[in-house]
DNA sequence: GAGTGGTCTAGACCACCAC
DNA sequence: TGGTGGTCTAGACCACTCC
């Protein structure tokens, strides 16, 4: 049973919602400050607060501490397809990536995810894509840095890598998992820390066994999905249970 | 740069989390009332609601309204496997499910979900997992009507049917989003608003083109995971872009 | 320095649950 | 009916941003 909830802020946020979707507050427009909207609201600030947090968790308004609250500019929803690798990958159209590589040496998380002693050189790439000026994604790539070109490389120019690998590629292996952003992930996309987030792990394997490349990738729940496709050719339909 | 957040919210969520995972409060256990926390911890209680709002979206505690907040059963995390229709899936071991079918007409988002009419007759089948006695996962599945066992199944024995289908499976596409529960979801799954869902829809179709099955499945972000494995065979190792 | 949001207080009153 | 959480008030004081 669906118990109806008209509290004050539900019903501030609906009708915030209604301005914000009909057009009558603009995506960039800073909303009334917060004092204003409670007395306009006649609610006390932290009812009215509340009711904001309601839209910063459907991603319709942004925070900026000591400036204001804005409508954030509606997402473009891009679609991450599954099965492949980073080198295979450019972002769709209207999205750019800051690149920033270094090396490092394999620690705790990554050991078991790249399956690598601890002290194994690796190379991250630390990816952000953004539309406009403001963030949309999050990626840390690992490789072996054996397997990574030299001089610490731009993304584009590891596109041409993976396909030189000493052995082809076999496997790619996608844990996709819903969870809230941390500290960190939030301000780095500028998003609410109640805005869920869509985190998937991906690593992919050589046909020696060996993981090529591991990659942690964060996408906000507003403004990503992600798609899978699996295929049934005829000769390998498996059989039922 | 990542801004150190000492409120009196987080370090009451920090002690409280301690407790838990160290073993102090147990599984099933009531926590003092928030009255009596808000004085142990000398703060407000709306403060001492923030800190307990945090480990709600963690889901380390369960409030109930009119009873109490209680450290919740630690939950096994269970894996969701992508590419395969609900046929050919069973639980994983420790759960079960509770089924529900009905008969309906297609309407709004279900006709492009399943490519079909208006109208057209489908079979619903309403699956809720439990772990003991808690809510787990809520899966929905839609069959075209004639595909579906002349009496309403249970989903056991739906496991054979799909392979018994006029033309066979050719393709399975999943797509997940992260998000917030709904307030239906929250209150079924007995989750907090504020726990993220992983919301994944399955369609699956045969040679000829048709959906054969289309599913929407949520699963709270704090006890599944989704795999998907993309395989790469030898002669159909794709090229790069 | 003026204006904004961030955090917190010390209550009030209502809704739900178990006895 | 008594205890619990749910919602809300009307402030206070601090931290951040921008001029």
């Amino acid at each position: 049973m669906i118990r109806a909830v008209p509290s004050r802020r539900n019903s501030i946020a609906d009708d915030l919602r209604r301005q914000i979707t009909a057009g009558h507050l603009k995506p960039g427009e800073r909303l009334p400050s917060e004092a204003k909207l409670a007395a306009h609201y006649t609610v006390s600030t932290p009812t009215l607060r509340n009711a904001l947090a309601l839209l910063q968790g459907e991603g319709l308004v942004e925070k900026i501490h000591g400036s204001g609250n804005f409508v954030r500019h509606p997402r473009r929803r891009t679609t991450y397809t599954g099965g492949r690798p980073s080198a295979w990958t450019t972002p769709p159209a209207p999205l750019r990536s800051t690149v920033h590589a270094r090396h490092l040496r394999a620690h705790s998380p990554l050991t078991t995810l790249l399956n690598v002693a601890p002290g194994t050189p690796l190379t991250e790439v630390l990816c952000i894509t953004h539309e406009d000026r403001s963030p949309h994604s999050l990626s840390r790539i690992y490789i072996p840095r054996d397997l990574a070109p030299p001089k610490l490389p731009a993304l584009a120019d590891m596109a041409t890598h993976l396909t030189e690998l000493p052995s082809p590629l076999a496997e790619v292996r996608e844990t996709a998992r819903s969870r809230l952003p941390t500290h960190e992930e939030a301000t780095t996309l500028r998003i609410s820390a109640s805005l869920a987030v869509l985190s998937i792990t991906r690593v992919a394997i050589d046909t020696t066994g060996r993981v090529v490349e591991a990659a942690l990738l964060v996408y906000p729940g507003d403004r990503a999905d992600a798609l899978f496709i699996t295929n049934y050719p005829p000769e390998e339909r498996p059989p039922s249970p």
